[in-house]
RNA sequence: GGAUCUGUGGCGUAACUUGGAUAGCGCUCUCGGCUUCGGACCGAGCGGUUGCGGGUUCAAAUCCCGCCAGAUCCGCCA
């Protein structure tokens, strides 16, 4: 359970600061911002007394003492002062220990009311995942749990273009050229791409391939069942390299079915009521169906200073763009448009134990949708049309959903000679099955001069070490910056490293075990490191729904690297079961589970295994 | 032309949203620590004009303005 200590803490004292400064005579709003942890100059420090400074024209020390004289501290505060304009604080160790040890399990406050739809993956099903569509799935597969863990009611979505113009390439090769796979289909049709986009280079075949995406595009087609089949048996294969990595979903919607459906004509429908989306008569876009950015008030400013002020949501053709059929896409995720698709079990059994749904043209009707919340794990280069889609919903006066469309726009994965391509290839050597591959070789060769374990269990935890250091290393920076990727760093085994965790995780459940069953929590008079780990844990909660509020997975990487760190130099500096008394002995124990738990939840949040021994 | 993102010791990064006291962590490098609850470890040290220049402020890596550098986007592609 993480600690809501420090939450409490802060908003108790920064009561205590408002009702002091009010007695003063000073007004104070922002209390609680200007209050948290401090070293060197007591524990927790406030600076509301240089706000006031200005404006009542005295010294923020003055203002300060006076304060602080009158401040009625919680119980837990040992002492008040002041120091340089700053008002002071100073734990009660053992009380505060007590309140974040002894913490009462209390609820989360259920937001179960809210659902959200994680929109992540999404691979073209014409290729297996490289480097770049890892880092997409391993940040949507830890927001997700965040905001499990924060009380959402989650789905897990994958959405699968099985008609565009990728997929009609690798029909039109498939067909043609009757080449029969060598190897695992996804990376054996990620190669036979390559090998599509040479020919196309030195043969015109755009008329093929043009009229091969109408036929796919019908139900009954050879083209259509073609496309229809490589599709389904890429994405299980996609699939097998997910489940290696430990990521789900619930279900899958399928661009097929979205044509199917007319889920556009019914989107349509709804947008042509607004006024900013029109019908062309005439000019450069004569015939299409356009938003007119030029009549929307308030306009943000990415759209500002364009070369062209229209967005083409039908061609002039009656063909959707993209945009369009993503905007009709999310009025039904938005519930907007109500009981779209029927679904069938794509797999009845994950190795999590929840099966996979895909939408199909028969099946049973599902209650998914009718979202509070669609957070879509998008590279930053979709920027643009993310916002268009957004834009479309202000223009149909439901700036509820524009507000509920959360585009995580994350940075590219590149290598250092340039960036990932399909079509050249560069991807090949960098598969998330490549990468894993290697994971595992290193962690095996590790662990094999550390310990004695049997074939099994050495196997077993050099697959999970394996993916700790990979998924961490993803995790640790921040989603908006690009990764240029390295084999060393992306498979780090020590300091800030997901395998370093888990051995504190693991290092904690053996003292934990050799310890036995824990007494009655008692409390002594403690050192450094342990105040400091006391300090870190009452922070748990704080941390992941700030983590959540971001949507940035590094801020719990951080935190359990921090909280690692100093839980190794904790039980380096003190015995835990050989602690100088059984106060002690007790109090150490008792931090000991308490790190112990909340490295294990931030783990799990990351997707990271926490084991017992590695 | 417009927009967005990025720029922090040799390398990878955190702190920027909400300004706060000494810019944190890891890697590398140097030195030290295992008869000790597990060395994927710990301690000490070297290493910083936070891209540049202004401004606001008691206080700026953080906010504002202007530059510079890199990336991306602005299609009847997806």
């Amino acid at each position: 359970m993480l600690s809501t200590a420090y939450s409490q803490i802060k908003q108790e004292l920064s009561e205590a600061v408002r009702r002091a400064s009010s007695a003063a005579g000073y007004d104070v709003e922002y209390t609680s911002q200007s209050i948290d942890f401090s070293s060197g100059f007591g524990d927790i420090s406030c600076s509301v007394a240089f706000r006031l400074s200005k404006q009542h024209k005295k010294s923020p020390n003055a203002i300060a003492e006076e304060i602080s004289s009158k401040i009625d501290a919680p119980v837990y505060i040992e002492k008040v002062d002041v120091k340089n304009g700053f008002i002071n604080f100073a734990l009660k160790r053992n009380e505060f220990a007590a309140i974040v040890l002894g913490e009462k399990k209390k609820p989360i406050p259920s937001v179960k009311s809210k659902r959200v739809i994680v929109e992540y993956g999404g691979v073209n099903p014409n290729k297996p995942w490289h480097i770049g569509h890892l880092r997409n799935a391993l940040l949507g597969d830890t927001i997700a749990n965040i905001y499990e863990k924060l009380g959402y009611s989650i789905e897990r979505e994958d959405y699968i273009d099985d008609l565009g113009l990728q997929m009609a390439e690798v029909t039109w090769w498939f067909i043609n050229k009757n080449n029969k796979p060598t190897k695992k289909f996804d990376q054996w049709l990620g190669e036979e791409y390559v090998h599509v986009n040479k020919f196309m280079s030195e043969n015109d075949i755009k008329a093929d391939i043009s009229s091969m995406l109408q036929l796919m595009e019908q139900d009954g087609t050879y083209e259509s069942e073609i496309a229809g089949k490589i599709a389904d048996m890429v994405v299980r294969a996609q699939y097998e390299t997910a489940f290696n990595y430990k990521i789900y979903h619930d279900f899958m919607v399928k661009e097929t079915d979205i044509i199917r459906n007319d889920l556009l004509k019914k989107g349509l429908a709804i947008l042509e009521k607004s006024k900013f989306i029109k019908k062309m008569t005439n000019g450069d876009y004569e015939d299409c169906i356009v938003i007119d950015l030029n009549d929307i008030k308030g306009l943000p400013e990415e759209f500002k200073g364009m070369k062209e002020t229209v967005k083409v949501l039908i061609r002039s053709d009656g063909t959707p763009t993209y945009v369009a059929k993503d905007i009709a896409f999310h009025m039904w995720k938005f519930g907007i448009i109500p009981n779209t698709f029927k679904f069938k079990t794509f797999i009845d059994k994950q190795p999590n134990g929840k099966p996979v749904f895909e939408t199909a043209p028969e099946g049973k009707e599902m209650d998914i949708a009718n979202a509070d919340i669609s957070i879509n794990i998008i590279d930053v280069r979709q920027s643009y049309p993310q916002a268009v889609v957004r834009l479309a919903f202000n223009a149909i006066g439901r700036d509820d959903v524009a507000e509920g469309i959360m585009h995580l726009a994350y940075g590219e994965v590149a290598l250092e000679s340039g960036t990932l391509s399909g079509r050249k290839g560069t991807w090949i050597g960098f598969s998330a099955d490549d990468l894993l591959a290697e994971a595992q070789e290193r962690a095996e060769k590790l662990i094999k001069s550390k310990f004695n374990f049997s074939d099994e269990e050495q196997k077993r935890i050099s697959s999970s070490v394996a993916l700790a250091a990979v998924k961490f290393e993803f995790m640790r920076i921040s989603p908006e910056k690009k990764i240029i990727f390295s084999w060393d760093r992306a498979l780090n085994f020590e300091g800030n490293s997901g395998p370093y965790v888990q051995y504190m995780y693991a290092r904690a459940s053996r003292i934990l075990e050799q310890a036995g069953k824990a007494g009655k929590l008692q409390i002594d008079k403690m050192n450094e490191q342990e105040f400091a780990l006391l300090k870190l844990l009452s922070k748990g909660h704080e941390i992941v729904e700030k983590a959540a509020r971001e949507y940035r997975p590094n801020v719990i990487t951080d935190y359990a690297s921090d909280l690692a760190s100093a839980f190794s130099k904790f039980y380096e500096a003190s015995p835990v079961l050989k602690a100088e008394s059984e106060e002690l002995k007790s109090m150490r124990l008792s931090i000991t589970a308490s790190v112990r738990d909340t490295i294990g939840e931030l783990l799990s949040l990351l997707g990271i295994e926490p084991l017992q021994r590695m």
